[in-house]
RNA sequence: GGUCUCGUGGCCGAGUGGCUAGGCAGAGGUCUGCAAAACCUUGUACGGCGGUUCGAAUCCGCCCGAGACCUCCA
């Protein structure tokens, strides 16, 4: 079979065929958390995405090296918190030292994709491990002139640049209308341009974390660890760069302007951007005060949730959006997540004990071609979601014995299924209620209890049961194996 | 104000110049002691107005509406 990937590049804002610049290797960079908070329903979206995208090229033979970095300096916070480090803030409020706020932040977010099933990047780097690249790619820049210093802080210089490079290549913006909209801020009298962006920044008196460089005790600018990172370990020219939309501009395009000055060539083949995940319509971020941390999601204890929502649900719900479709959270939609998965596995169990007979109903083959065409059409995992269900009445349909599929097929409709569900969109088995041993042998106990009592016409007995569960909101599921139980939604 | 995106049936969400994804809900059915669960079947929607075309929801123009970025943000 043929696999011609498409993926979107917003470069160049359409579709292109995907061909690394050193195959069989693949570099693939995301932009990943600012570790000061707990993450949220938005930072799940790139983090699934983008892990489709791994488990993908990894599916079609690339040996990927994934990249995610760890932003744990140097993001500036506005107006009241001028020049305060994000970290630093936090770490005062909280009085802890800031790698200990980083390293809590880190693991929880550790905890939260590893729950989502986000299989662990190659290489997860942390901006203050990196100064030292940070600060060579910031004299680089100096040198080649591209760069002035104001009080000890170095600022790029991008009327200059725009001489020789377009700056706004990425987010097809045109310097002049950044200046035509320049409405001057308070503050920003150490720039000549108010689109020009910091490299190296001085450190006020109050801020902790702060390094040695030739300029001032400071650290780097807000774009440069993407920079530096990229290029230590996937090197100057890279396949992939990833992050969110709201990411474009300023963040990658100044990335592409650092990196072309300091390399002179722009870094990165594909550029992919997922969208945001809205709620109510409204993008969800930490600063509109709209986000909902994920740990909230998973126990239901956030105002908006109706109840507790899986990691599985939420992967289940992301995947079925297209990755550069916004996507709208809802209760309704949350749940008819829940149900569509919780009939997807259901299907996957059955799959398991399916007979063959003696010939097909089906065809197999196309199944599986459009699955991989919908994947080589820029991840389109809506589509193969769709294909899967499309699997799920052909498995439902075959064990209720009203259609057959030959050995041979069997077998290729469960490599498929498995493929695409497990290996592919990273889907999972998730244990219902019982791990705990005495429950379920408890539960056994009433269960037969329960089933003896049919069997003996005492409906009673067998009615009150299964009433007085119902009311530890426990659900008996009878079908023609036996009965089953699991917590009620 | 500038740049850009989107508007699909009750909800979520793919896609496409003619061959009408999928999920959830709803309706009907099978099963069941009754129910629940499970399974099967079922829906011709594409913001408005013009234009191009044999044919447009899909292309073009205008209008209306929503959103993103332009400042940290996944």
């Amino acid at each position: 079979m043929e696999n011609k990937l498409f993926v979107h590049n917003t470069l160049s804002r359409k579709k292109e065929e995907f061909k690394p610049v050193k195959p069989p290797y693949v570099g693939m960079y995301v932009c990943g958390p600012t570790v000061y908070g707990d993450a949220h329903l938005g930072h799940a979206r790139p983090a699934v995405a983008f892990d489709l995208i791994y488990r993908y090229l990894m599916h079609l033979g690339y040996k990927v090296r994934y990249v995610r970095n760890i932003t744990d300096v140097g993001h500036l916070e506005d107006d009241a918190d001028e020049g305060e480090d994000k970290i630093a803030k936090k770490a005062r409020i909280e009085k802890l030292e800031p790698m200990e706020v980083v390293q809590h932040y880190t693991n929880r977010y550790h905890q939260n994709m590893d729950a989502l099933n986000v299989l662990r990047p190659s290489i997860e780097p942390h901006a203050s491990g990196h100064i030292i690249e940070q600060i060579e790619l910031v004299k680089k820049i100096r040198d080649k002139g591209m760069a002035y210093e104001t009080n000890g802080s170095l600022y790029f210089d991008i009327e200059k640049y725009n001489q020789d490079h377009r700056y706004g290549i990425l987010s097809g913006r045109k310097l002049e209308d950044l200046m035509s909209e320049t409405r001057s801020l308070e503050g920003q009298d150490e720039k000549k341009s108010s689109f020009d962006f910091a490299i190296w920044k001085k450190a006020q008196p109050e801020h902790i974390m702060r390094w040695p460089s030739p300029w001032s005790d400071g650290f780097p600018g807000w774009h440069a660890e993407c920079s530096a990172m990229g290029i230590k370990y996937l090197g100057e020219e890279f396949d992939i760069h990833g992050g969110g939309m709201d990411l474009l501009f300023p963040h990658h395009e100044a990335e592409i302007a650092q990196s072309t000055v300091a390399y002179g060539k722009s870094p990165v083949k594909y550029w992919l951007h997922n969208n945001m995940v809205t709620l109510e319509g409204k993008k969800m971020g930490k600063s509109l005060g709209n986000a909902i941390p994920l740990y909230e999601v998973f126990s239901g204890e956030h105002k908006l949730m109706e109840k507790a929502y899986s990691p599985m649900t939420i992967r289940f719900f992301i995947l079925m959006a297209h990755y550069r479709s916004t996507l709208d959270f809802s209760n309704e939609a949350l749940q008819a997540a829940e149900k569509g998965l919780k009939r997807l596995m259901q299907a996957m169990q059955t799959l398991e004990d399916l007979k063959a007979g003696e010939k097909s109903d089906f065809n197999i083959q196309e199944l599986e071609k459009n699955c991989y065409e919908a994947m080589n059409d820029d991840f389109n995992s809506p589509v193969v979601i769709s294909q899967l269900f499309e699997g799920v009445k052909i498995i439902n349909s075959v064990h209720d014995k009203k259609a057959s599929l030959t050995e041979e097929d069997l077998d290729l409709l469960q490599k498929v299924m498995r493929t695409f569900t497990f290996d592919i969109l990273g889907l999972q088995e998730e244990s219902k209620g019982g791990q705990d041993e005495l429950i379920d042998y408890l539960m056994q106990t009433l269960l037969d209890i329960r089933q003896n009592a049919r069997k003996n016409k005492d409906f009673a007995t067998s009615d009150k049961i299964r009433d007085e569960l119902a009311r530890l909101n426990i659900v008996i599921k009878d079908s023609k194996e036996g009965s089953s139980w699991e917590f009620g939604g």
